[in-house]
DNA sequence: CGATGGTATTAGAATGGTTCTAATTTGGTG
DNA sequence: CACCAAATTAGAACCATTCTAATACCATCG
């Protein structure tokens, strides 16, 4: 396993036993899919991943866990409402994604080319007790531009 | 009908006939319901305000109302997995929202707190070709801090 | 004034992601 | 080896949304 991948799996698991929850082989395995990607999987995706190596794995398992790392704060979940959750296990932190439209692929951006604009500033501002933000950019991706349309919804990222 | 609401209405009404869509009764109540409040309302919540005037209208009219509205650019969509969506037709174009955890209130967030990122620059900055934006801001209103546990999940806004 | 055709609308079925439930398995401890 | 608690499973339940096929409406034309 990647060096990188590991020690995000450890600090993941290290969060997870502070609050008093068992990493097990299946949880594992299931931190190690979020830190070994950064294309936001589903979770059909890391249900797939994981029965690769414990066949009999359930979704609810799945499920189970990734509402673990929500608690411990180790995983950011991406709502849609007409398609599957998408999950960012490598950077649990707030921070902005580009969405394609066509291929439905989801990407970290990178925050140098905005403003960033801390939750306390707008707490502050508005009187909520803010504990997370959500910003996304919707549109068609470099590569969905260039493909014609037939193509675009065959790519998976 | 207040007049603003009124304005807002013709406003919505004019951009779907130019798309030849037709503005039917019923669809002009949607509209309506939709200019009527700044609270963001669910499909169902449109439904039962539409049905104090048309009670024969089904939850289709409304869903298919909502997506020419889409296509028109009339109306804002803010999606949820686990929640039905919300819609803001008071304001079409991409703007920041306060979501409350508690109570499920979703509010207009004035801009001015933030340094407005222009999708210009994002799509000079990345090569994706972009349509819209969301911002949203998680966290607990200043209602229901003060509110007990219980009171909060009552509260509609 | 009635027939015609296209659009709007309806009720209900289908879909699909997520959550729930009850039963079973697992693994550590006495 | 027995026991208990936690983990896991399969499948049902849920619910927002979409789809479908039938019906209603309405303007226009003969």
């Amino acid at each position: 396993m990647d060096p990188q991948v590991q020690h995000r799996v450890k600090e993941m698991s290290a969060s997870m036993s502070e609050l008093g929850v068992n990493v097990t082989p299946r949880r594992a395995k299931v931190l190690e899919t979020l830190a070994s990607t950064d294309c936001h999987p589903t979770v059909n995706e890391i249900h797939s991943e994981v029965r690769r190596i414990y066949p009999s794995t359930s979704l609810a398992t799945i499920y189970n866990t990734i509402e673990l790392l929500k608690e411990a704060g180790q995983v950011l979940e991406l709502e849609f409402s007409g398609s599957p959750n998408r999950y960012d296990g490598l950077r649990p932190e707030s921070h902005p994604h580009l969405i394609c439209l066509s291929c439905r692929s989801v990407e970290d951006m990178d925050v140098f080319e905005i403003e960033d604009v801390s939750l306390e500033r707008v707490s502050n501002a508005t009187g909520y007790d803010l504990v997370r933000q959500r910003t996304d950019y919707y549109g068609v991706c470099p590569v969905c531009q260039r493909g014609d349309e037939s193509a675009s919804s065959l790519n998976h990222n």
